[in-house]
Formats: C-alpha cells, structure tokens, sequence
DNA sequence: ATGTGTTCCTGTCCGC
DNA sequence: TGCGGACAGGAACACA
C-alpha cells in the first residue's frame, strides 16, 4: 500500500478537483472492500458538497456538507485515479470501468473519481464529522510524524520498557501513525539502528536522530511524488519517483550505501514482514 | 498489557 | 506455456 507519502500525494492530487465541489454521484459497484460499505452510501454522497479533505495517518477523510465525513482507506493495493476535463492541462475521456474498479465518483465540475483496489483490504466508511477522532479505525492512532506531538521525548516514552524489536514498535500505528514497512526500513537504516533492536533497548541518544530521520524520509518522499513500488499510481496515473531513493527496501544482496560501510543489505523476516538493512552499519 | 501469528484477496514473479 | 509457491505497500483479530 500506499504508506503515508502515498497517500498524502492521494490527497494532493484530489484536493484541487475536490474542494468546494458536489458530488453529483457514487456509482458503488459492489457491497463491500474490506468492510461492508456503510447503508445507503451513494444516497448519502450525492448531492454532498467536499468542504475539504484531510489526512489522517493513512486515511483520507472527505468532510462533507452533510457533516458527514467520508473515510478512504487504500489498504496495500488500493488506487485512485482521476479522469475529466479538469485534470490538470489534459483532457482525459473517462475511461470504461476497468477490473477492480469498485467505487466511481461523479464530480459536478466533471471529473471522475475511480477508487480501484484489487486485493480489497482498502475500506470506505462515512462517519459524523464531529466525531471522526472517536470511530474504532481512528481512535488508537498514534501522533503524525509530522506533526509537532511526535518528538524525541514521546518516542523515548514509547519504547521504554518495550521488549518487541523497534521495527515492530515503529509498524504499530498506535506508537506513531502512517509508517509502513517502506519507510521504518528507511528510516532504521538512516538512523543506524539495527530492526532487530528491541525497542527498550535504544539509548536515549540513539533515539533522538530517529524523530528527524522518520520526518526527513517521509518528507523527502512527499516532495517526489511518493514512491511507485510495483503499481502505485499518482491520481493524474504517473509514477511516483521516490522509488529510485530507496537505500534498502527490497535491495537485498546489494552494497550498503553508506559510505566507508561495505556491507551487503539483508532480508530477514519480522511478524511476517520483511526487513531489509545492513548488519554492518545498523545496530 | 504485550507480543506474535493468522487472515482477508488478487496479481506477479520465479523456478521447474 | 503451465503450475506451484513465495511474496506484496495494511492492520484487525485471535490467541499465548
């Protein structure tokens, strides 16, 4: 999926086209993603003007006019796509639904919405604006990292007395929220912290590069467009350019980057995820 | 309370 | 080319 520069990039994208606009209709393709689809969704969405649309961790939250928020998870495959004649400086025809193609939005200014989502452990939901914080997905979320409650004293906090590896501590929303596996294998290798740490066992001193580190990656990845690890789309349908950051994630077997280093990035598998890094230069 | 493993689903890639 | 298995950006859930 989309981690959090992806999805950030989601909610660049559809901003502009959104914004201000009623939607003129949801053509719901099928009963559920993930979920079922809430009662009614199309009937509560149409005719509901965007007032704005924000991002929580790795959701996307559309307030709506009818102080309804709707809520777009894009789980690991989830995509959203974007087709009119407001789309940038091109004319794109909507195109015929495609497979996977599950909900379509018809905006009042033209443009077409496509949420496409193979695997379907994406999720849409529309919950009362006024207590969005409160629904079950959103309650345990931890602080954004890039937000100002995310600080080296809160992590330090966080991982005291934490026997699980940091990799783990840092996938886990609740302890900050929007990582993924892409971007903690990034930041670990940055921060020179090894994945396999336990979390309680950093000293303070080793946490501290971690917080700017995090914030450093994912801003970095913001600025390019997000990555486009196998099929991540941008909505205007181009390619994301952090990919060609990457310094480990999926480049088991080839030379550590860090300068001087000489090591050789490793795979290993942590609660059935990968984690790629150097033994070298991560401890 | 924590920590770990399983599960949902489809598509792709790699080795035989 | 087909087939089987591993693996993929997430995270809720069940269980030790």
């Amino acid at each position: 999926m989309p981690e959090l520069p992806e999805v950030e990039t989601v909610r660049r994208g559809l901003e502009p086209v959104m914004t201000g606009v009623v939607i003129a209709g949801a053509d719901v393709r099928r009963p559920d993603l993930r979920w079922p689809f809430p009662p009614r969704m199309s009937e509560r969405l149409t005719g509901a003007q965007v007032l704005r649309l924000r991002r929580r961790s790795k959701y996307i939250l559309a307030d709506l006019s009818t102080e309804e928020t709707l809520l777009i998870h894009l789980g690991m495959s989830g995509r959203i796509l974007m087709s009119g004649k407001a789309v940038g400086n091109f004319h794109h025809a909507h195109p015929a639904p495609e497979k996977h193609d599950h909900v379509i939005f018809q905006m009042a200014n033209g443009v077409q919405i496509t949420f496409n989502d193979a695997r379907r452990f994406g999720a849409m939901d529309l919950i009362e604006t006024q207590s969005a914080e409160t629904h079950p997905l959103l309650a345990s979320l931890g602080p954004e990292p890039l937000g100002n409650a995310f600080d080296e004293p809160y992590l330090v906090a966080q991982f005291k007395g934490r026997n699980t590896p940091v990799k783990s501590a840092l996938l886990d929303q609740r302890t900050v929220a929007g990582l993924g596996n892409i971007y903690v294998c990034e930041a670990l290798h940055r921060a020179g912290i090894s994945p396999r740490r336990k979390a309680g066992r950093i000293s303070p001193g080793r946490v501290r590069p971690l917080v700017p580190t995090i914030r450093d990656v994912l801003n970095e990845a913001i600025a390019a467009g997000g990555s486009s690890l196998r099929d991540h789309r941008q909505t205007n349908g181009e390619l994301g350019y952090f990919q060609h950051n990457f310094r480990v994630y999926d480049r088991e077997g080839q030379a550590c980057p860090t300068p001087e280093c000489g090591g050789t990035i490793a795979r290993i598998v942590q609660s059935g995820r990968s984690s790629f890094y150097c033994p070298q230069c991560q401890r």
